[in-house]
DNA sequence: TATATAAGTAAGCAATCGCTTACTTATTGA
DNA sequence: TCAATAAGTAAGCGATTGCTTACTTATATA
């Protein structure tokens, strides 16, 4: 009984993440969410219920990508240290060549938000546990293989690369490309 | 002839540079700008003529309160390198004891605009010529001191000690003390 | 002291915000 | 075949946006 849906939710979903990801959440009104995904305001509302409800699944949707994507060389890594050089270049690449010209959600989220919302900030310290455990088991895998000392704290280590990889985040907007390669070559220096 | 003004153009500027540095760009509105100046919004637009300039003009009064304050670790040094380790801890400590609590200003403004107006942009530039000329400055000292390798490139140290800065600006929202911490210590390590 | 002039106030402009109401259209199951 | 029901559309709600107009108040100079 009833009329059947024109678009595909999950569809949707991924076109309200690109628009939240390329403007930010306040930038991102829902006529310009009505027009990027395709559907009316009213389909809008009855099918998510609320911008902030839209933005969270957004949240949600891009932490899927970074697990199916950006994520992925450091996922996929058997103990490679180069791997997280990888991570990092193509990120610089993906902002560069304008395919992601606003950077990380996440980071840009955390910029505008902070802990203002705390259902906001549940999305936050999930990736943050995410990018946490990629780095923390690339790195365990490269200790057993001889790749770092053995007294070399992970703990801290891991900390430190989600730090480095969020100061890339800020200097992609403005700065140039050598002094981007420049900070992601010292980093890996360093772990090595 | 006329009549004097009641408000002194520095201070209320001060003022409207701390309401965007506590909200951001967009979620400053003339009201909360009036509110927080002590001034009519007619009495604001006069003396500043938009939302825009004003917002420059904060930039730039927010540039000068790091030459005065926040990058003085750095720019007071005599060559010490712990003097970055300072700057790093002494700018966590005002963000989590809600001193400074929205982090960096230029931060949060190189995430909200990117490099989407060029007036902001040239604001961002001078900041990041800023602190690079600090660290820069005070890695020649140390070098010539014997505090660092004789080979080591300054630039590049430079351009990787901004990124750690700018990844401090981001983890600072919303990471524990205990990891951003860890992300200084080793960070510190890193250039000994 | 009179007047020119600048600064202050209150109200309100058109545009846009997130969201909803009123209504039309299409599809399903009996 | 046809009522029940869900989805789509267009218009518009009150609130808020950046900014201005119309007017009042105060002060430096003649």
């Amino acid at each position: 009984m009833g009329r059947s849906k024109k678009y595909k939710r999950q569809e949707v979903l991924e076109k309200a993440m690109k628009a939240f990801w390329d403007n930010g959440f306040i930038n991102t009104s829902a006529r310009m969410l009505e027009d990027k995904m395709g559907i009316n305001q009213r389909t809008l509302y009855a099918e998510f219920k609320s911008k902030d409800q839209l933005f969270i699944e957004s949240l949600q949707q891009y932490e899927q990508l970074n697990k199916e994507v950006i994520l992925k060389p450091l996922l996929a890594s058997d103990g490679d240290l180069e791997d997280i050089r990888t991570f990092f270049t193509d990120f610089i690449v993906a902002v560069k060549s304008k395919q992601s010209p606003n950077g990380c959600l996440f980071a840009n989220t955390a910029m505008e938000f902070g802990t203002t919302s705390p259902e906001v900030k549940e999305r936050l310290d999930s990736y943050f546990d995410l990018i946490y455990m990629a780095f923390f088991d690339l790195l365990t895998k490269a200790k057993s293989k001889g790749k770092l000392a053995k007294n070399t704290d992970l703990v801290k280590l891991s900390n430190y690369l989600i730090g480095c990889t969020e100061g890339l985040t800020v200097t992609v907007k403005v700065r140039d490309e050598k002094a981007l390669l420049d900070f992601v070559d010292f980093t890996m220096n360093s772990i090595k």
